[in-house]
DNA sequence: GCGACAG
DNA sequence: ATCTTGTCGC
């Protein structure tokens, strides 16, 4: 695992992100990936849900397992959760859509985090969620702050819930910070994250604990 | 050397 | 991310 190689690959890819508006909005897809062990192996759960826009509604949703090797860096998520993630989201991709990740997007110190590597790799429109800051300056005041990076606004600290911490928005791919902060918003359900990603999350850990509770039931 | 460090 | 009981608060 050569770390170097890889912070170039990574660069090479983040160059490669555009941001612009992404049109017109018909679904929103959500994308998260939960993890456990089985003996020496670790596998993930990647889930995806595409959420009608603006409405929210669910309109489809999809699962799969497999096992991981790579392990958790930061700043190296992507080679972590990439592969089984950009599965989950073709699986339920559709025109007019666009998608929520749980990761950064160009928050990230060579521009390359899990939303802008699976908005690249699929060239669809991307955003990057998070519950904490990777990367990037926060400025201002208020529940809406600009988070810079590389010179530029790439996102923004968005305090969500009255009483609980911000989460941290940056464009993935195809987006531009003020459209990412708008879908993002129109996303809320009354719950600290998005429901696309909210959903998605839930999912993964429902499909986690009934693989496992299978999984003993069987031995 | 020290602090920071998505999931 | 994951391991984990009860508990404080709206």
């Amino acid at each position: 695992m050569n770390l170097k190689r890889l912070e170039e690959e990574q660069i090479e890819i983040g160059n490669k992100a555009i941001l612009s508006d992404p049109g017109r909005i018909e679904y929103v897809i959500g994308v998260d990936q939960a993890f456990f062990r089985v003996g020496r192996e670790e596998y993930v759960v990647s889930a995806s849900v595409l959420m009608k826009y603006p409405e929210m509604e669910i309109a489809e949703q999809h699962h799969l397992i497999e096992e991981v090797k790579f392990p958790y860096i930061p700043t190296f998520l992507m080679y972590r959760e990439s592969k089984p993630a950009i599965k989950a989201v073709r699986a339920v991709m559709r025109e007019n859509a666009v998608v929520m990740v749980d990761g950064s997007g160009l928050a990230h110190p060579r521009k390359c985090g899990l939303a802008t590597y699976i908005g690249v790799v699929l060239d669809i429109p991307t955003i990057g969620i998070t519950k904490k800051r990777l990367y990037g300056e926060v400025r201002g005041e208020g529940d809406v702050r600009e988070l810079h990076a590389h010179g530029m606004v790439v996102g923004y600290e968005l305090k969500t819930c009255r009483r609980c911490r911000p989460i941290y928005i940056s464009v993935g791919h195809r987006f531009t910070p003020e459209k990412a902060l708008e879908v993002v918003r129109n996303c809320l359900k009354g719950y600290k994250l998005p429901e696309p990603v909210r959903i998605a999350d839930r999912l993964s850990k429902e499909i986690k604990s009934e693989y496992l509770s299978n999984l003993d039931a069987a031995l």
